[in-house]
DNA sequence: TTGCGTCTACGAAGCTCTTCGTATATAACT
DNA sequence: AGTTATATACGAAGAGCTTCGTAGACGCAA
């Protein structure tokens, strides 16, 4: 049980870059740090080293393009924020996945077509329980 | 937007304490301690260190009975279940609160009562719509 | 009143996360 | 060959989280 595969959750600084990863694909460092928007805000090293240490944990794969290196998520981003739905409903919620559903359903209003993608979610799951 | 007022997002061991307030309500020091379930394995000062802790952030009120505390979730299970929502839907689910459930659903067997309790919700939606 | 059990307060160690500076390698260009 | 631009690797500082030990206060029983 909760036999817990696979790399270790990703932090915040770490989930943000996944972030970019998943929408961009495969990118050098300079790439990510263009795309995390913050202008010179962030120095260009520590985007490296938040990138190395996410090799490390086999959050993210790299490979090499002559001289520099191109990183990709390690995990879709499905299998990863599963993970940390899981986590989350583990820590505040009893372990319950569907009473988090309910409590994110209530707190805020949510665009149509969201809601109508819950509907036939839970439309299917009907189909599937026979 | 995302004014954020009451206090800030309580840490994994926070968490753990809230959950036990929530369900045992006012509590000791002895109390937490116990009904976390630790047995020795927790000193009786690392409790209370976090509880004086989560008083000064403003997570917990505490009361004077003769010489212990007794201390209080400052905010229901509710709001707080909902800032935590909330933030993860901001930092893995581009902000959207209903994806995150989307994942939720799908994520895991949800007991049957659990999912009526997530079509109800729908429903009701549904009604206020308009 | 002296001592024992229990409480609070406080300081600090060990760990992780995030950040950046510095050192070093390498390709490209003059 | 030497200079410049850009890359990686590494060390370390600063902050927050979690843990615990120690010290001091307070009531209660002998």
């Amino acid at each position: 049980m909760t036999a817990r595969r696979g790399p270790p959750l990703p932090t915040g600084a770490e989930l943000e870059i996944l972030g970019v990863l998943w929408t961009r694909g495969p990118s050098t460092v300079r790439d990510v740090r263009v795309a995390l928007g913050r202008g010179q805000d962030t120095a260009y090293t520590t985007v490296l080293k938040l990138l190395q240490i996410m090799h490390a944990k086999g959050l993210v794969s790299r490979e090499k393009s002559s001289r520099t290196h191109i990183y990709a998520a390690a995990e879709p981003s499905e299998r990863t924020q599963r993970r940390l739905v899981d986590d989350l409903a583990l820590r505040a919620f009893g372990g319950s996945a569907a009473r988090l559903a309910l409590r994110a359903l209530s707190s805020r209003p949510a665009r149509g077509a969201e809601l109508a993608a819950v509907r036939a979610l839970l439309a299917r799951l009907d189909r599937e329980r026979t």
